[in-house]
Order: C-alpha cells, then structure tokens, then sequence
DNA sequence: ATGTCGATACTTTATCGA
C-alpha cells in the first residue's frame, strides 16, 4: 500500500499536475495540503474518475487539507483538537480499510511561524504542542497510523543546503526543531530517514532566486509513523521529478510502501 | 537586499501568505 503526501500549493493552479502524477505513480493514499480552496470549490470529479474518494477540509484563499483514497473511508475527522477559535483548515485524519486491518493517515498542513518571533510563530508553536497531545491520544490505539504532510520545519542541518540561511527563521528554531523532536520520542517513526541515510535530500525548493537550479532546497514533508505502521514500512522515496514540470508546487510528493 | 507564486478584492494593481 502506498502513501503519499504533497503540499500542491493551490488546487486550481495545480489539478493539471495533480492528476498526471496521481495516474502516474497510482498512490492508494494521497495526503495534499495548501489547497486553498473550500470545500464546495474543489475538483472532485475527475479525481473521482480516477478512482478515488475525496475527503476536503478546505476554507477560502488559503490552507486546506484533503485526502484522496482507492478505499471508502471508514471514518473522516476534520480539525486538529485543542482550540475551538482555530480556525485555521489543516488538519484532516481519516480511517481506511487494508488488507484485514485499518491504516490511520492524517492529512497535516503544520503552520509556517514567520515572522518570528511574534503572534504567528506563538501559534505555531501552540500548535506542535497541540499535535503532540492528539499524537499521543492517537498512539494509545495501537494502529497503524501516518501523520502525513507539510511539517514546516527542518529537523536537522543536513536537511537544508545551507544552515546559516535559515538560522533565524522559524521553520529552523530550536523551540521548533526540539516540538518536532518530542513528536519522534514519542515514538514516530521519520520514514524517510529510516530508510536513507544521506544528507540533502530535499521536498522543498524556494520559487525565488533560482533556489531549483541550484538545489537549494529543505526537507520539510514528512510521513511519521506509529510503531505498528514502522514495522510494515517497505519504501519510501521523494518523488522529485515533479519539480522539473511546468507550473511546479514548490513542493514535491514524499510516499512511503507499507507491508499491508 | 533582492528574487516568485497563488488567491483575493471596492482588480487591471496592491495586499497577504508563503
């Protein structure tokens, strides 16, 4: 079973692409943040043609998180838990029949901080923290389970091209780095760096200053997985091909292969 | 310091968020 996560950064500049790489690579799961678009604007039809079902959390203008899957949901949950006033959309979890058991996959659209320090980065922050209370909840089951998407944040040096360029800002802080560190030692599973060991490899390049041209780019996406998903993970890879395209994400697509 | 892109609105250019 494969699962994919993808910030497309607008779902109507963007369904051209996301249609050629979903026929493309057929991902059983796909997670997609920053549609930026509500629910009703959303192109679900030749998705469904596809062969997907769509499950949207979106709003106007800007984040939005969805999840397209070859299976019928067997349940679907908007909203990261923890502050009734957020009324940011990015978060969407969802429960999908597989061979015999479930998988847990939910969409994650983490906010990006800046400008740090101020109210933004505060609520970032607030978040990670509300992240890490539902994670723990979510852990207690016993599933098989991937937080899938944007993370907005760099774990470590060798997942940007040039540390010293991001030192001050808020996807590279050491309150950041150190959330998304407690969400590890929780017992999450980073897929991509338990199956590759070599620095700069990234899922993210700035559309600004020829950043792609010169691989200048951050390891931001990431699929973290409970013990009982970590223990079926076969692959996972950065699909980096679609960053060359016309029209580009300024993302790229992360899959991992589960045994189920 | 700068660069680019996508969405929105009292739109034909500026603002916001990234």
């Amino acid at each position: 079973m494969r699962i994919a996560t993808w910030n497309i950064n607008g779902v109507k500049a963007r369904i051209s692409g996301v249609l050629t790489w979903l026929s493309q690579t057929s991902p059983d799961v796909a997670c997609l943040q920053e549609i930026k678009s509500q629910d009703e604007g959303f192109p679900a039809g030749p998705i469904e043609e596809l062969g997907y079902n769509v499950a949207v959390h979106g709003q106007k203008g800007f984040n939005g998180v969805a999840i397209l899957s070859k299976h019928p949901f067997d349940e679907i949950n908007a909203r990261l838990p923890g502050d009734d006033d957020d009324d940011h959309a990015r978060y969407l979890e969802v429960v999908i029949p597989a061979g015999g058991t479930i998988v847990r996959v939910a969409s994650i659209y983490l906010p990006n901080g800046n400008p740090m320090p101020g109210p933004k980065f505060d609520y970032k922050l607030a978040w990670m923290e509300r992240l890490e209370s539902h994670a723990k909840t979510l852990l207690m089951q016993e599933e098989p389970l991937i937080l899938a998407g944007d993370y907005n944040v760099i774990p470590e040096d060798e997942d940007v091209y040039d540390p010293e360029a991001w030192r001050d800002d808020a996807l590279f802080q050491p309150e950041t780095r150190g959330a998304l560190r407690t969400l590890h030692n929780l017992g999450l599973t980073d897929a991509y760096r338990a199956c590759h060991t070599e620095p700069h490899k990234y899922t993210f390049w700035d559309y600004q200053a020829g950043a792609w041209q010169k691989d200048n780019g951050i390891r931001i996406d990431q699929l973290l997985l409970s013990p009982q998903a970590a223990d079926r993970l076969a692959h996972c890879e950065i699909d980096r091909f679609t960053r060359g395209w016309e029209k580009p994400s300024d993302h790229v697509p992360v899959w991992v292969e589960l045994n189920v």
